[in-house]
DNA sequence: TCTGGGGTCCTAGGACCC
DNA sequence: TCTGGGGTCCTAGGACCC
């Protein structure tokens, strides 16, 4: 999907078409839209009937923002500033102070994201989830899928997806799942790109290996360390040489994915293996001295955790917490229990205990807890032997005490 | 002016078992 | 007088993705 969280809220405020619009952020009471109109328009209700009607003039800027938040979505007019996903607001509102800038709305966000893909499996029933605005479809057996390279299919998705509720999409129709990806960089907004087999020299071996889904800024900073920029430059190498230099299955890996080899089946839904809840803070928290807070907090998130649990149906036997330090290190300690578990208490009780097994004497800007192992509530296993586990002793047991059991 | 939140998968060492 | 070999599970960290 185009810009897809931007494209949402455009939906519900037209007014802001083709201006610089960037979702994201922790909420202000600036950002309060509904809250600010009923004061600035007594006694006028505001619904979703004349959203439209709200005076642009009257959105949040950029400017003057002071929060933690990021970028998640930017509107393309206002990408032409530079701007763009994962960049902390503060920096994006001295690029572009004017931009409007709008809360996540994510309720919203899903809405669409069911809508959009139940139109898709109407089409062609095999579709693959890549998070909430992306997929993948298998055309190889849909009636009409092969028209036209796939164009056919591709187009009759997006007219439909449009006429249904308003959002643009690109499609890239290629061979595997690897090459689609890239494919449907080629020609955004609204737009198709269909790759061959044959097209890999001409249109993938001059991109850079960073459009390689699965080649990060780490591994894209050591390719070019060896002079490796291109894919191109990749699929020259030698995968032995590969293979010595980032390990046997990622060398192996890197040099398939350069000649565009990919095997991996669209596959239908899969299981969760994990729901976690975590927050940044406004300001970073001392465990002694912010001891109250981060207690509630700390309850809030395990509390929500289990209530997410719940609501999907889903019981987990390792509980864990993420912890990250003023100084931006994150570190995670978990623990896995004999039996499966959704209740609050219980997963505040063993989180607690492996907050016991963490540093606290630094001062905390992300609190995290996380549940894993997932199964499906009332299919648990058979309650297994006892765990066998590696030790990790407790540390400084004073700070420990003061916000772990509270 | 620092850097969200929710995920998956991989690696590597140690415990433990047969 | 020198320490097997394979397997699984647990834990911690990290890369990567949307």
């Amino acid at each position: 999907m185009d810009a897809f969280y931007a494209s949402v809220e455009l939906l519900r405020y037209p007014q802001l078409k083709g201006l610089p619009v960037v979702i994201g952020g922790g909420r202000r009471k600036e950002d309060d839209l509904l809250g600010r109109l009923a004061v600035a328009y007594p006694g006028q209700s505001w619904g979703t009937e004349n959203l439209a009607d709200i005076p642009v003039d009257f959105f949040p800027r950029l400017a003057g923002y002071t929060g933690r938040g990021v970028i998640t979505t930017a509107t393309y007019a206002a990408r032409q500033f530079g701007v763009g996903s994962a960049m902390g607001l503060m920096k994006a509102a001295k690029l572009c102070p004017d931009a409007i800038l709008l809360p996540v709305d994510f309720e919203q966000y899903r809405h669409y994201s069911r809508r959009f893909k139940s139109i898709i499996t109407d089409i062609a029933p095999l579709m693959e989830n890549r998070g909430v605005d992306e997929v993948y479809i298998d055309f190889t057996d849909v009636p009409g899928g092969q028209r036209d390279g796939g164009r056919v299919l591709a187009r009759l998705i997006q007219k439909t997806i449009f006429e249904d509720t308003g959002l643009t999409c690109s499609v890239g129709v290629a061979p595997n799942k690897l090459i689609a990806k890239m494919a449907s960089e080629f020609n955004k907004p609204n737009g198709i790109s269909i790759v061959h087999e044959a097209d890999l020299q001409t249109l993938i071996w001059p991109l850079a290996c960073r459009k390689i889904n699965g080649i990060g800024p780490k591994a894209d900073e050591k390719l070019q360390q060896h002079g490796i920029r291109t894919i191109g430059d990749l699929a020259a190498r030698d995968p032995i040489w590969l293979k010595a230099h980032f390990g046997k299955a990622y060398g192996a890996w890197l040099h398939e994915a350069a000649w565009g080899r990919d095997e991996r089946p669209v596959s239908l839904e899969s299981e969760p293996v994990s729901m976690s809840r975590e927050t940044t803070f406004e300001k970073d928290l001392h465990a002694v001295r912010d001891r109250q807070t981060l207690g509630q907090i700390f309850t809030r998130l395990c509390e929500q955790v289990a209530a997410d649990l719940q609501r999907k149906g889903y019981e987990g036997k390792t509980i864990g917490i993420k912890l990250r330090y003023d100084n931006f290190k994150s570190v995670t300690r978990d623990q896995t229990l004999d039996l499966y578990t959704a209740d609050p208490a219980t997963i505040r009780q063993v989180a607690g205990q492996c907050l016991k097994r963490v540093d606290l004497s630094r001062r905390l800007r992300l609190l995290g807890v996380r549940v894993g192992s997932l199964v499906k509530q009332g299919t648990a296993p058979a309650e297994g032997q006892p765990n066998k586990t590696s030790e990790t002793p407790d540390l400084d047991p004073q700070a420990q005490l003061l916000f772990t059991d509270e």
